[in-house]
DNA sequence: GCCATGTTTGAAAGTGATATTCATTAACAT
DNA sequence: ATGTTAATGAATATCACTTTCAAACATGGC
């Protein structure tokens, strides 16, 4: 059984020194049991239900204390929102986006990373990170 | 010799019942002189430069109106700006960003956009758009 | 447990980029 | 030239964060 995100994020605020408060644990719990991409905006009305009083602000810092402790990682899809997706350890995966619904499918290709490595090399470039989403139509929706 | 851009976004105005402004006028040809990705704060002061009467509202309104004929396309790199490219029709490229000085090439790259075809069918979708951007060093950054 | 210290919190205010409003001005058809 | 409708520019609004600040907490030392 590897680390569970609860311990990476408790251990991180231990070693940086920050504190282990009642907000954190309850949005970490949120996150956790929520689907893989929420904006602030989703993941604080959902924690609204059963937690009325936790502000936007503490949700928006947690959220960016997750990512810097490595257990999520923000994204964008341009519809300007910033959501936060789960990261599994030494995973990495790109995006489909449905234009219609929302939905957001992820997937893997080991040999398109591959090529984006060529390419960057060939441009001189040392790659850091990168972004792939393909924007369509999802198998639901083209059925309507 | 292909319709020119001019003559594509003058054919769209008229198609569309619009009216063609000098301020329109100018404001392209600033566009298609400038440097391929702009932001509409480049685009503005570039313009304020000999047109100090011309509002940004303007700028803004004209940009959107290029995306919606076809010669400009609107591009994020997660910096916060929209920046608005030169579309050559047919064409289609992705994008190196440096995250050291900024600065953006294209590329394009065949087998890459096959993948994500087969990529998008295996999921059962269809897609409409893509968006890939390899964030690294520029070779010129990574001699300093 | 109780304190001292530094961190968090929540409400409110601030920001920056984009988007809209509205009175005035300018294009185009007649 | 005139009427109709669209465009413009200044100002304002919006949106999604982001920061500020006084009060509330968490944690280590006594």
């Amino acid at each position: 059984m590897k680390k569970t995100k609860k311990k990476i994020f408790h251990d991180f605020v231990t070693r940086k020194g920050l504190k282990s408060t009642r907000q954190r644990d309850v949005i970490l719990d949120v996150f956790l049991s929520s689907e893989r991409h929420m904006s602030i905006e989703e993941l604080y009305l959902k924690l609204r239900a059963k937690h009325p009083n936790i502000g936007y602000a503490t949700v928006y810092r947690t959220l960016k204390l997750f990512a810097e402790s490595g257990i999520a990682r923000e994204i964008q899809f341009g519809d300007g929102q910033t959501r936060y997706e789960h990261v599994a350890e030494g995973e990495h995966h790109d995006h489909l986006v449905c234009t219609r619904c929302g939905a957001i499918e992820e997937f893997e290709n080991e040999t398109i990373e591959k090529l984006q490595d060529e390419v960057a090399a060939s441009h001189g470039f040392i790659i850091e990170t990168h972004k792939l989403e393909l924007y369509g139509q999802c198998a639901k929706c083209r059925k309507q």
